[in-house]
DNA sequence: TTAGGGTTAG
């Protein structure tokens, strides 16, 4: 035995020494600790003591402050492990994603080791971490085969795993069948619809829910995010509240998500105020959300006040601040923000690079992203990732090394994905090379033929090369086959009211005069010399769709709206789901200058913000 | 012992 050093850890074995063996075992909390304990026991005797080793399993295979190697050199050591015993091992290697889980199970099946109701639910929690269907059917078989078949905590699990493994009409066949089912039971399947995109099942199951609980709302919250369907979710978070149900940080951390990807701004603040209102302490993931939403909605003072409240900072905590510096083009600040984090101790993951990645290429800051990149396997002993290399793209593309960029692609130790591809064909839009841009414009229809997008960009690129039939072509072919493009869509949020527009679309109850405030726009803009992108007006030639008239894109509706609406001298915050159109972007750095206004732009992936005829993005976005 | 959460290149 390891002579004992420590005076705490003396007390300890003198009183384990004494009387009370469980209770020096149960306020145990490290690993060092427990072995200088177990240790004794083998001294003492103790060990044969069934429940001491129990314990002692249960404390290795904990995740908290678990150790599994250890944990198996303990079980190894016992001479007939009983059943719980077996279910400490396989719920450890359960959440450890270990394949030992079924191994074990073998054995136990193997030495007839009885089962307990407590074993299927660790096994089937390592079955669906694991994704193995074959592996469940099999113990599905053995549920009813030993009895469990209407036990509810079996039957939940395994609706849990046929639930979200994709299998849902099995889990529908079981949920059927048996006799008891409780809220775990509802909730898995509306899980389970919601994560196979069939939204209007989950909904269905959701309603029918007898007793709703906090988390069937969350689950359908959640379920609406996955699917991109935010306002709905953002509906449901007010309902479950309007029926009396208290969100807890999960259900948070959800619409919190929601309101990131909508720029709902106030719903977001409401949110912060009820955290602090309530209480509620924000863990690294409630602290991320909250983050990220005040990042995404524009107010990034805001996201690095929560993040210097959070006590517990995760790395994930750091990326996405560092994110959030990203995308609103303040490389400066996400380089050093990186910098204190390692000085905090903090390492950096796979998902902290593309974030500061990303920070170099919006901000051109090419050669610390060339370092930072090189930095990741030769410093940080990380394997670079295709996102990695999709940063790498994007960051030399934009700056004007097509040739470089393209060079990177073609030495790519992965198969390059279209993404990486639309980098590089972005690169070539910016720095109008159209050649290059034709050439991968089509490989990437070719590649993604369902993929409205890649039609789009390609036919801007024959147009940018003067080609208007091969544009208008392209964009016959793409109707042809019947794909079509997400619409543009700008929102503009007032009073907490969000307002859409689409473009060329008159139903807002003011359209009448936010086209004739546009006009008046159209004017003074003229008269600054403004003249509209015809290449982008051509491609309507075949177009009956009003959607790609240039003078009606949806951005110009909201800034027209804006200004009709907002006070002189306030912010115009705009949210788009889609990239910023190239015109739009020329006319919205005009406005800030003559109506002198800050107009504060989110596009897909970064925010403009135009000031006095400028924008953050210097053009290059 | 079973069910719900965050950050990720265009």
């Amino acid at each position: 035995m390891t002579p004992i050093t420590s005076s705490p850890t003396k007390q300890l074995s003198l009183e384990l020494n004494v009387t009370q063996p469980l209770s020096v075992l149960e306020r145990c909390s490290k690993m060092e600790e427990l072995k200088q304990i177990h240790a004794h026991m083998f001294k003492t005797g103790l060990v044969a003591d069934t429940i001491l080793v129990s314990k002692v399993l249960t404390f290795c295979a904990s995740p908290k402050y678990g150790n599994l190697e250890h944990a198996q050199k303990v079980f190894d050591r016992v001479n007939t492990p009983n059943t719980f015993m077996y279910n400490t091992m396989i719920k450890g290697y359960s959440e450890n994603k270990s394949e030992k889980a079924l191994h074990l199970y073998q054995q136990m099946l193997y030495l007839s080791v009885p089962h307990n109701s407590y074993t299927f639910p660790f096994l089937l929690k390592a079955c669906s971490s694991l994704s193995v269907m074959e592996e469940t059917k099999q113990i599905h078989a053995h549920v009813i085969k030993f009895g469990f078949g209407s036990e509810v905590y079996a039957v939940n699990s395994l609706l849990h795993v046929y639930a979200s493994s994709g299998s849902i009409e099995a889990a529908r066949l079981l949920f059927d069948q048996v006799a008891e089912r409780d809220i775990v039971s509802w909730n898995s399947m509306v899980d389970g619809y919601a994560k196979c995109g069939k939204m209007e099942a989950a909904y269905e199951f959701f309603k029918n829910t007898p007793t709703k609980n906090v988390i069937s709302w969350t689950t359908m919250i959640s379920g609406y995010v996955g699917a991109g369907m935010y306002k709905e979710a953002l509906d449901l978070f007010q309902e479950m509240q309007l029926e009396g149900v208290e969100p807890d940080k999960v259900a948070l951390a959800s619409t919190l998500s929601a309101c990131s990807y909508l720029g709902a701004l106030d719903q977001g603040r409401w949110i912060h105020a009820y955290i602090d209102k309530t209480g509620i302490v924000i863990d690294p993931i409630l602290g991320c959300a909250l983050i990220d939403m005040f990042a995404k909605c524009g107010d990034m003072e805001e996201a690095l006040r929560v993040f210097k409240k959070v006590k517990k900072r995760e790395v994930s905590l750091w990326t996405s601040l560092i994110y959030g510096f990203a995308i609103h083009g303040r490389g400066g600040e996400a380089l050093d923000w990186f910098e204190n984090m390692q000085k905090a101790g903090i390492k950096p993951n796979h998902v902290t690079f593309t974030a500061i990645l990303t920070a170099c290429s919006y901000s051109g800051l090419v050669d610390e992203g060339k370092s930072l990149f090189e930095s990741i396997e030769r410093v940080h002993k990380l394997r670079p990732r295709i996102e990695h290399y999709g940063c790498m793209v994007d960051l030399l593309g934009r700056a004007g090394f097509l040739e470089e960029a393209k060079g990177l692609i073609e030495q790519m130790p992965v198969k390059p994905k279209a993404v990486v591809w639309g980098a590089l064909l972005n690169a070539c839009r910016i720095h109008k090379n159209v050649e290059l841009g034709i050439k991968i414009g089509k490989l990437l229809v070719e590649e993604d033929p369902d993929h409205g997008g890649r039609y789009v960009h390609l036919a801007s690129i024959h147009a940018a090369a003067g080609e208007w039939e091969r544009a208008v072509e392209t964009r016959r072919q793409m109707k042809e086959r019947g794909v079509s493009k997400l619409p543009g869509c700008s929102a503009i949020s007032l009073d907490g009211v969000i307002h859409e527009f689409l473009a060329g679309t008159k139903s807002h109850p003011q359209a009448k005069q936010i086209y004739r405030a546009w006009d008046s726009i159209a004017e003074r803009l003229e008269k600054e010399g403004y003249k509209p992108a015809l290449q982008n007006l051509l491609l309507d030639l075949d177009d009956e769709a009003k959607e790609m008239a240039i003078t009606q894109h949806s951005e110009k509706l909201a800034i027209a709206f804006g200004l009709l609406r907002t006070k002189p001298g306030t912010t115009i915050r705009i949210v788009k789901n889609l990239r910023i159109c190239e015109d739009c972007h020329t006319v919205t750095k005009l406005i800030s200058k003559i109506y002198d206004r800050e107009i504060v732009m989110r596009d897909r992936t970064r925010f403009h913000h135009f000031k006095d005829g400028k924008c953050t993005c210097g053009d290059k976005w």
